[in-house]
DNA sequence: TAAACAATTAAACGATTGTTTAATTGTTTA
DNA sequence: TAAACAATTAAACAATCGTTTAATTGTTTA
């Protein structure tokens, strides 16, 4: 790639736009960070990362509405990232078993680590 | 934690309660992946993790202009994930050398690995 | 010191996002 | 079948975000 400033290092440049992704790969890449740069959607991926609940306990375990909660949710499980089953009056949510959202799980659990030491205080 | 439904795995949701991080945890990690939640900064910070460059070559890598492209280059530099030097008129920008930083960029190539398999036809 | 170049800042804009309130759909039970 | 409960959808709203254009700051060179 010819850049307007020449540092000499052309043949860098050469090889790393090889390597890199398409427009494509990051563009997929920050739609799943979209999904978790929001407070509340992280918490709640991480829970249905740990257990299987209905919306109206996950909506006290969230401290907020059945409304807000759903339009998370469904965010959520549009992308895949989680699975949904109906019991009755009850629908129940979980982490979706596959790749993504279990590299996710664990991405999750390592960034609170590094950019919050010290966070593991029960609330 | 006392739930409105009871599902019978109220021991559960105690543990659960325990080993979930803070508010603040979750807070300060969906800031970060808020970061990386746009296609032009995910793509500017991947480059950043490769190769020093100025900010006009940054600019044609992009395809963006150079107010734009300050704009995304300012959160990045806030957020502590790049640095950056003046050598004469212009400012070179890399990636920091820190544990986060170099977390994200394994991450960032793993999300984009899962997500969009087959994305290195080089753009 | 004036002109040219590199980068940043500021203001304005349209688009998107998260929450609220209200209405609606689906399921069970009395 | 009517009432109660669970969940979702729709509309409205303020707040945030990313880009553009224009103006500004900082550095070098003629």
């Amino acid at each position: 790639m010819k850049l307007p400033h020449d540092h000499e290092n052309c043949e860098v440049s050469e090889s790393l736009m090889e390597e890199m992704p398409s427009l494509e790969g990051f563009s997929s890449a920050s739609d799943i960070f979209k999904l978790l740069g929001d407070p509340s959607r992280v918490k709640l991926f991480w829970l249905l990362c740990h257990t299987e609940e209905c919306v109206t306990d996950l909506a006290a375990m969230m401290n907020m509405s059945s409304p807000a909660l759903s339009h998370h949710l469904k965010f959520l499980k549009t992308s895949g990232l989680i699975t949904s089953r109906r019991d009755g009056k009850e629908v129940f949510y979980k982490c979706a078993d596959s790749e993504l959202a279990d590299a996710l799980h664990h991405i999750i659990e390592n960034v609170v680590e590094i950019a919050c030491p010290d966070s593991h205080d029960g609330q």
